[in-house]
DNA sequence: CACCTTTTCTGGAATCGTTCAAGAAAAGTC
DNA sequence: GACTTTTCTTGAACGATTCCAGAAAAGGTG
């Protein structure tokens, strides 16, 4: 085993994490190997992947490793409302999100607002905003097959 | 006392309760002077106001009036990652909001992304969009004179 | 390679915000 | 004024996340 690489091509997460001054850990590696294969994962469901890769980890080395993770920037939290936070490989796209309503699921979408307005840091009355977080909120389209009579 | 009134030359809010085919309440209206006098407020904030008001309420009257008022259109509600829920008087106008990152203050912005691309339904792949939210995160004013050295 | 310092992980409890559930009270109807 | 339905009260439950103290592991150093 030891996938350990994001990416035939690219670095291994070890030299990521090295890079970011992070020790090497087996549940780190476990946690970016888990949230790489399937992106937009809760907390949980990364813990029920990490553990059946690695076996026993505390719940709290996973909340560490996510935390940890995303301030160092290698991975990107969000947290739609009503929903508890998900993660994702941070690729540095600023994509944005669907989110449907009915089932929660999450869909990245480019971000496609004409030239990027959302990347342009602005200002507003001495407020300086550093990044522009858009959500779109729907049905997917099996909710929306489902929830259609016909 | 009983404002019970949006604003002069706006409907009091006991016939937009009505309106929405709900009781006239105390709660209610308490809640929704709280929320029009001072909106981003939380649910807990929204509490300690409106017990101010009216005295003994129970929490979970104000969580009932929120959801309802906000299932009914009368109140909208945002939650920006790592903040509770969050409400203001629903205006139709779908701004968006700059938060604070330091102190987690809310301010409004008008929908500014040009024609706004935001108000327009958009179909990906099946999934209907019904709404766009966006998020501008930052730094307040105070937050960014707290933190600059000089 | 053994040692040492620092970071990270374990285990368990605590916390916050929100919701659930059953019965009492109030709103609106006839 | 009695009745039906909605709303409120009380109190417990819940999920997600964090806090804490100590044990273990990572990686630099001699």
């Amino acid at each position: 085993m030891e996938p350990a690489s994001p990416d035939p091509g690219e670095q291994p997460w070890s030299i990521r994490l090295r890079a970011a001054g992070l020790r090497v850990t087996q549940p780190r590696l476990a946690v970016l190997d888990v949230v790489d294969s399937a992106p937009h994962l809760s907390a949980d469901q990364i813990t029920a992947g990490v553990r059946s890769a690695i076996g026993a980890v505390s719940t709290q080395a996973i909340y560490d490793a996510l935390n940890t993770l995303t301030e160092q920037g290698i991975l990107r939290r969000f947290e739609p409302a009503g929903s508890s936070m998900r993660f994702e490989v941070s690729v540095g796209d600023n994509h944005h999100h669907l989110v449907c309503r009915s089932c929660g699921s999450v869909r990245d979408v480019p971000c496609a607002l004409g030239s990027m307005p959302c990347a342009i840091p602005q200002e507003t009355e001495g407020f300086v905003v550093d990044e522009a977080e858009v959500t779109y909120w729907g049905l997917c389209a099996d909710c929306v097959s489902a929830s259609t009579p016909e």
